[in-house]
Parts: C-alpha cells; structure tokens; sequence
DNA sequence: ACATCATATTGTGTCTTCTGGATATGACGA
DNA sequence: TCGTCATATCCAGAAGACACAATATGATGT
C-alpha cells in the first residue's frame, strides 16, 4: 500500500475525545480491575449528579472506552478491553508514522 | 507490591488534553516524517490566525507532543518521539491494568 | 537608536462543554 | 393501573476552549 496511516483512525479519535476529561479519566480509574459499575454507583462515588454521570458515561462508552449492559431496570458499565486496545493500537500506528522514536526506524515515512 | 499503577501518569494527561482537539490532531499530521516548522509556516499551511497557532503549539509543547528549538529569531517546532512513546506505553500500561485484553492476564486485578 | 521580523501575550467575542434540577422513558411489583 | 426504581433526556446557567485583532517581547540589521 501506498498510503501511510497518517491520519488518526475514528477509533482513535473518539477515544481522545473521551478520554480529554479529566473528570471522565478519574471516572476510569473506578473501572480498574474489570468491575462493572451501575451509573448511581459512579455518580455516588464521583460526587456528580446522576444526569451529569449518566452523560459521562454515554460519552465514554461512544468513544469506545466502555460497553454497558442492561439487566432488568439497571445498567452495569464496565471497560470495553477490545475497542481500547484498538484504539491504542491505531494511536500508536499513527504517532509512530509521524515520529519513529530513536533507534526505530519507519520505512514508510522519510524521517531519517 | 500491591499496588499497581492506576492513576493516569501526568505524561498521558498532558498528552491526551493536548491532542484532544481536531485541530491540534490536524496540525500534527504536518509534522510527519520529524519536518520541522516554524510557527508561521503551521499558521499558513492551517489557515489559522498567528495568534491561534502559537498557542496551540505551545499547547502541544506543553503536552509532550512537540519540542521547540530556537533559531535566532525563528522557532522550530517537531515532533518529540520520545515524550510521545512515554505517554503512550503509560496510557497502555494503566489502561492494560485496568482492564487486560482477552488472552492476557493481568495478575494485578482480578478482572476474570 | 530605529525599523523589521518571528513569535508570544493580551483582550474580546463566540461557541462548545460541563453541571445540576426537572422531566421523560421503561420495566418491574403490588 | 399506579407507584417505584434506574437511567436517559431536556433545559437552563456557569465555565472553559477557540478564534481573531492588536499589542508586547526579543533579537537582528542598518
């Protein structure tokens, strides 16, 4: 192929975009471990309203950072492993086209 | 130890922040390949104020995604390989923790 | 010292995002 | 059917990000 992977994949960038909040980073660091978490748990322990929460985590599971599943009237969140490693994957791919770190050399562009 | 490393490094909060927005993702994909370029270089190519485009490489400066050199009266920006590939193996590294892709097991958490 | 060039900073208006209160949806139990 | 529970959506106001114009800084050349 002779097209590069210069632009960002959407996996990639609707995980920047979810993940630029610092306050939906901290609502990550209670997923740690694959719990899964009903959104008044996560607006009880974030301090957040449960409209504010609920919105949170509708953009984090957009942006491929989290799946939900709906058991009779609640909904459990939890990471998505699959769609981050993607998206990592992708981000990495990118960024290591347009800058090869020292010692990596990358055939597809003419960096050296 | 028990402990594992799950609070984003402040490298990946940095990082993310500074390429959350389209437009600082845009004006990284002119940085392909290590080119240097100035700040009014960036400005011409985007079609963006000088004003504008200064603060968003200082942005992406500040967020570990570029480097600056200066050349008497010019600023050369490039991109900064290894800032970027720390950011992204910290992101891997915490995400990973929080929630392992299948097949790999993480013995931090108890994710299965 | 003065004019010039490249960049940084300041000020202002605009637009988007964040947040909480109120309301709507959807499913269960009595 | 009515009341409840959990979540989602709608609607303000507050806060932050982004754009440009104008000005400041800092270094060079005459």
């Amino acid at each position: 192929m002779t097209t590069k992977a210069i632009e960002l994949s959407d996996e990639a960038r609707g995980f920047l975009k979810a993940m630029a909040s610092e306050t939906r980073q901290q609502i990550m660091e209670l997923f740690v471990g694959g719990v899964e978490l009903t959104v008044n748990e996560v607006a009880e322990r974030m301090s957040l309203a449960q409209s504010a929460t609920s919105t949170h985590l509708a953009t984090l599971r957009d942006g491929g950072v989290l799946t939900s599943r709906r058991e009779w009237k609640t909904v459990y969140y939890r990471a998505d492993p699959v769609r981050i490693s993607k998206a990592l994957s992708d981000l990495q791919a990118t960024l290591n086209a347009c800058c090869p770190p020292p010692g990596q050399t990358s055939p597809a562009c003419g960096c050296d």
